[in-house]
DNA sequence: ACCTGAACACCGTTCAAGT
DNA sequence: ACCTGAACACCGTTCAAGT
């Protein structure tokens, strides 16, 4: 039985979810993560701060949500490398193209935890190809080396950390060389 | 001339700077970061938020300063130690003691620039030994290739971004080990 | 069912008025 | 000179009322 306007007529949806994460993710890399702002998505996504919480519970999970995004783009980026130093180029090409997704990724901070599933799709070739590197005894020492030594060289580049003059680009190079030496040297017989 | 009740009885000041970053500290451990109010400050130092404008610009500047105390205090721990990995411990277990406050120092994010000097101070110990086991000509590469592996390392070690179960500490064990290793071979004749 | 304005609690910050 | 209440702009979030 028709009985409303409504059933007559339901209104299109102005918005969608995936558009949400899209429009905050370009926020976070243009204004930062303070300009993320349901206000300032919502405005870009041609509706209303209110109408947001039809589709995201609230801020912080958007926020997560944005992560979320950002693995999965950086998996599918990393996806064809077949070695550890075209593996740890690419992560960094990765976080001069998107710093402030690179940031939130790796240095959440309190208040966003990520689901891990992400972060292990996104080491699956670390891992691979560590263990090639290290041996399967060491595989996930090594794997953590490579990973731990990548992520702190590329957020202490990005916060301006090397201010002490000297090439970065060259302390980056040897460090590859440097890990994947001493990795391979360690190797069980 | 005494003309006013402001030179009788000149009230003595009822906090200071001192007090004020002491507090934000206090808070940014137990609240994290944005617990660090303005509001939350001024209470616990005895005083409304608007007061708090005469001694600090803003909250940005005084994150800044919290994140300046704390690499006083971070150099002062370091200070005694001398060997790399004496260092490496060392910056661990400060990360674990003062975890919201490391994370300020080594990812700071946007919007809260810290004096490049305070962070000279605390890298003078590592640039000495690295220069010791790498030879004068990589000292810089060196150093910044521990640096960066420690400090990734325990941001994903706080983060909880160690979830393929093993050992971590023996990770740690096994990066220390191996950098050093590494570092040493790579040594000019 | 989705969208909105109005409202609420909570921030950072300013400023005139107190002492 | 330092401190305060009041006020402002700006958040995140809720909710009743529209369509």
């Amino acid at each position: 039985m028709v009985n409303s306007y409504t059933d007559l007529v339901p209104t299109p949806d102005r918005t969608s979810l995936d558009a949400i994460v899209r429009a905050a993710s370009d926020l976070l890399e243009s204004d930062g993560l303070p300009g993320v702002t349901m206000q300032a998505v919502a405005s870009r996504v041609g509706v209303r701060a209110p109408s947001l919480y039809k589709r995201v519970e609230n801020r912080d999970r958007l926020i997560q949500l944005v992560a979320e995004a950002t693995l999965a783009d950086l998996t599918a980026r990393l996806d064809g490398l077949s070695s550890v130093a075209a593996l740890a180029d690419g992560l960094r090409a990765f976080s001069k193209e998107r710093p402030a997704a690179f940031r939130l990724v790796m240095t959440p901070g309190t208040g966003t935890p990520v689901a891990s599933g992400a972060y292990r799709a996104a080491s699956e070739r670390i891992l691979q190809l560590a263990g090639e590197l290290a041996g399967e005894e060491h595989t996930l020492e090594a794997a953590r080396t490579v990973t731990a030594w990548a992520t702190g060289f590329i957020i202490m580049e990005l916060n301006g950390g090397f201010n002490l003059g000297g090439d970065v680009t060259r302390a980056w190079e040897y460090g590859v060389a440097t890990l994947v030496e001493a990795i391979t040297a360690a190797r069980p017989a």
